[in-house]
RNA sequence: GGGCCAUUAGCUCAGCUGGCAGAGCAGGUGACUUUUAAUCACUUGGUCGGGGGUUCGAAUCCCUCAUGGCCCA
């Protein structure tokens, strides 16, 4: 017998619990019993949600065996009789298991042995309870694997059709720091990711209906850019080389234009060395599209068909519910330039004021707030988030940004101050940004430098000139619209949750001493 | 970055103006021939987030640090 495993001190890095040390000897007490408590296979017939329909389907009188497996979620011992819950990806059943029927030593190793949150196999026929619950009678039962630690299960009872539980595991930080029990004992928890990779299995669909390409370009780049925002930088040993974790997509995916390819799409992970918040996570999956001979207002038609049939496909409807909230996807959304959202919601027809230290001064005078320093653009940027995004609950565009924001955008003709650029809003959050490309390779060299000029003091501003790029854009890159657009703020509206963490298998934390 | 709140048993939580650390669930022992938050009896389990201070005495008051949540910037 293993001396080693009897003591657990071995297999955990701190000392069991008391809890963990009683489990622990289970596991010698199912060995001397013959029982491997971590067999090398198993074998179901069914998962319990299967089982349950083919005993629904089966004709009167027609047995239904089935093999079942899954977790141990609860026990009512009554003595001869045990009934038991076991739980599989997406369903549970109950099993019913006698004395006479499996035998008096795996009826006691049952009830002796065995703990919550424990996999088992189970083979029986299924019946109905005297109560009217559809159970596994069960003939035959095997370990599938032992649990040593305890799980947080809670109880739960059915009234009127709602599932109520009691003492569920329900700590935050916990949650998150221990996702896999979360997910394990919080079936509601895997729907939330089961409804995130259906919105981004729709997303692709919908992209490859349209004839875009998925392509995948680095995440470890050498020069950085496409975004305003602060990289995480690292380090190639072998070539010696600074490295940053891109921050965006959206200069390799115009660099495929110019390659030829038309429309281009991709799904994957930026990093931004920023804040955590209820909406900020460093690391956060982005989609971005681009489609050669499509202006802004493409891209708009486009993106509410998008998302519209996204809820269609996901949810299996357009009217969402976020928070307090019904929310009609249904297109076509409003569109609201920047300079008439800022006059309705903050009252100040920034046209008024064409310079940053005119507009500062009105931006003050109806108490908002205006960093000093900023710029034209940014204040104006400052009024849209401080004013008109908590307004925008039904799906909003804001169209026509300030130029001095918005460096990859292109100008609108006899409009100096601003370009065709959108950002669009949903439940009071922005959710992706667009506009007509830049494609003019002289226009793109003067729009950096300015904002080297503009930005030399601000690092979180500052990206280093790609010349690469324009490199790239000086072989002709054809006129295009782009799109980016935060995967988890979508799957946050799509699952009603209020955090981007709920969103994350596993959010960021700090770490714990 | 600022403010507020939280941190007590494996889980969910009580613990008032400072006076022997509690409950339910889970666990253990036993009872129970179809229960479903099964029930009943008995029972184990604690560095009260860490550190410091005040006090005869601190889970409780003060300071500080850590982590998390909410609100604000």
């Amino acid at each position: 017998m293993s001396g080693s495993l009897s003591s657990g001190e071995d297999i955990m890095e701190s000392k069991p619990t008391t809890l963990e040390e009683q489990r622990i000897s289970k596991l010698a007490r199912l060995r001397e019993a013959g029982i491997d408590p971590y067999p090398l296979r198993s074998k179901r017939t069914h998962t319990t949600a299967e089982a349950l329909t083919a005993f629904a389907a089966a004709p009167e009188g027609e047995e239904v065996v089935a093999t079942i497996s899954g977790r141990l979620l609860s026990v009512r011992d009554m003595g001869k009789t045990v009934f038991a819950n076991v739980t599989d990806k997406d369903g549970r059943i109950q099993l019913f298991l006698r004395r006479e029927e499996v035998g008096e030593e795996m009826h006691r190793v049952f009830r002796k042995l065995l703990d919550l949150g424990d996999f088992i196999q189970a083979t029986g026929v299924l019946f109905r309870t005297r109560t009217g619950e559809v159970s596994l009678r069960v003939s035959e039962w095997t370990l599938l694997s032992k649990s040593v630690s305890p799980l947080p299960v809670g109880k739960e009872q059915e009234v009127d059709g709602e599932l109520v539980r009691y003492s569920a595991f329900s700590d935050v930080e916990e949650r998150y720091r221990q996702r896999y029990a979360d997910l394990a004992v919080n079936p509601e928890v895997r729907g939330i990711f089961r409804t995130r990779a259906k919105l981004i299995n729709s997303l692709r669909r919908f992209f490859e209906d349209h004839d875009f390409l998925e392509v995948e370009t680095p995440i470890l780049q050498p020069l950085y850019g496409g975004a305003a925002a602060r990289p995480f930088t690292t380090f190639h040993n072998q070539l010696k080389q600074e490295l940053y974790l891109r921050i965006s997509f959206e200069l390799y995916l115009k660099r495929l234009l110019v390659g030829g390819f038309e429309r281009v799409y991709e799904i994957g992970r930026d990093f931004r060395n920023e804040g955590v918040s209820f909406k900020h996570n460093p690391e956060f999956t982005q989609l971005e599209f681009y489609a050669a001979y499509w202006d802004y207002n493409d891209v708009m038609d486009f993106t509410e068909r998008m998302i519209a049939h996204a809820a269609q496909e996901v949810l299996g409807t357009n009217e969402i519910v976020y928070g307090d909230h019904t929310i009609s996807l249904a297109p076509p959304w409003k569109r609201l330039s920047m300079r008439d959202a800022i006059k309705q919601y903050a009252e100040i027809d920034y046209m008024d004021f064409l310079d940053a230290a005119s507009l500062s001064k009105a931006v003050r005078a109806i108490g908002g707030s205006a960093p000093e320093g900023a710029s034209w653009g940014k204040l104006i940027d400052g009024l849209l988030g401080d004013y008109v995004e908590p307004k925008l609950i039904q799906p909003t565009f804001i169209t026509q940004f300030p130029r001095d924001i918005s460096p990859l955008a292109k100008g609108i003709p006899g409009d100096p101050q601003h370009v065709e650029r959108f950002e669009y809003f949903i439940a009071g959050m922005e959710l992706g940004n667009a506009f007509s490309e830049l494609n003019d390779p002289f226009e793109q060299r003067k729009r950096f430098e300015d904002l080297q000029e503009m930005y030399a003091q601000d690092d979180d501003e500052l990206n280093p000139i790609d010349e690469d790029y324009l490199r790239a854009m000086s072989y002709g890159m054809p006129p295009n619209g782009g799109f980016g657009t935060g995967i988890d703020r979508l799957a946050m509206l799509f699952t009603n949750q209020s955090s981007i963490r709920e969103v994350l298998l596993f959010p960021h934390l700090r770490e714990r001493e």
